[in-house]
DNA sequence: GTGGTCTAGACCACG
DNA sequence: GTGGTCTAGACCACG
């Protein structure tokens, strides 16, 4: 597992919505065993409160629990996890087309290019 | 003028995209006058460090400048503003669709859900 | 038998209490075989050091002994099993009133708000 | 100001109690500034670090707020202190009615016995 | 001056 | 072995 860490927000912040995102897509499911807090300290080379914190978080939005003595799994709440990619979808479109109407863009605009943007997405990808 | 706040920025950053945005949707035209410090400090309620910090940062993206001793304006390159204006809008679409598409969503599924976002908004204000 | 575990409490307090409740209200009367710790912490899904630990401390208070090869028994100290069910209400009640007063209610506020929550709860269950 | 500390508790659940209780009964009012981390830290001889997170903790509860650069106040909702009120003494009396009923207790005892004990709270302070 | 983050590391309770 | 708490202290962003 590697991150790419930038300045914009806390490391904490960082490692927690790339959990979220593996958990939102399956990479991690439900009922399945987390890294231990020294294990991914070590591995990702960060200090252990700070995956402490992390996991703290996560645990506060219900995405993850304790099992005492254990270690920490990821909900078997599958609707939980269904909450949570729907506020993170929900905030990301939020943000984007309520900042874009603040720049003075229709809604025709706005449509048209995100259709360019998926568009050159998979041409990038896909060539052809 | 009034600004909601929240939490999550700093609030020098919040001012500064707040009058970003106003120069941008032409509220604020090129070569207008802008608030002394002193009167924009007053009128929000904010430490005057705050606001110069704020006028700092637009000055180095060239969208503000200091003209002495009689204030400061925005700038009267309208190809300044226009690039401001597509910096925003692009960091706007680049951070949605990159985070969509880190959350699962297709091209496809992500197109949809914008012409849903905007469709309700217009909705919401105009109704038919 | 069955206990809904939290996270507030160490799961062996917890078993603890558990037990004491049983052998207070005598449904574990004086000198009753107490189960396994191997039989109980498979039925409860618990480690086995777990509930040992349960058993030592309620050995320590009293409430249980060991009879060499035969297994724990509950004692048959009558009055052992007064002083703990005595302990554990003063204990609630210590703990009740200081911390209402604490927060401000007075004696007359406490009583009448116990008189509610045993007239409710009772209507609750009972009815008419 | 002084806390009796127990090792029965977290300190920073301790502090965190110690001052809501303080908000709740009106010592700390709506809007006040609460000491800063550093100040209370030395004050309490507690790790910052401890303080810190006891001010979270509030925070997350909505019962303190911060002002970013000017320090925490007690918020201005007089509605969330009540809740906090609220919260806490319901969660003493579910706590003491339901403990007491598992200890095999009925009503009547229960309503009996704390009238006992504010009786005699009360002659432990004002005499007779 | 104020809070926020992060590191480094000890110690303990729990299972 | 695992997480939880706490200490000690650095450094930084913000106002």
């Amino acid at each position: 597992m590697t991150i790419e860490f930038d300045n914009n927000a806390p490391i904490y912040i960082q490692i927690m919505n790339y959990m979220k995102k593996q958990i939102v897509i399956g990479k991690l499911g439900p009922g399945d065993k987390i890294e231990s807090v020294r294990d991914l300290a070590a591995e990702l080379q960060i200090n252990p409160n700070t995956i402490q914190r992390t996991f703290q978080e996560l645990e506060r939005e219900g995405i993850v629990e304790t099992k005492r003595g254990l270690g920490r799994y990821v909900t078997e709440e599958e609707s939980t996890i269904m909450r949570i990619k729907k506020e993170m979808a929900a905030e990301l479109l939020d943000r984007f087309v309520g900042g874009m109407k603040e720049l003075g863009f229709t809604g025709a605009d706005i449509v048209a290019l995100v259709e360019d943007a998926v568009r050159d997405d998979a041409n990038a990808k896909g060539g052809a």
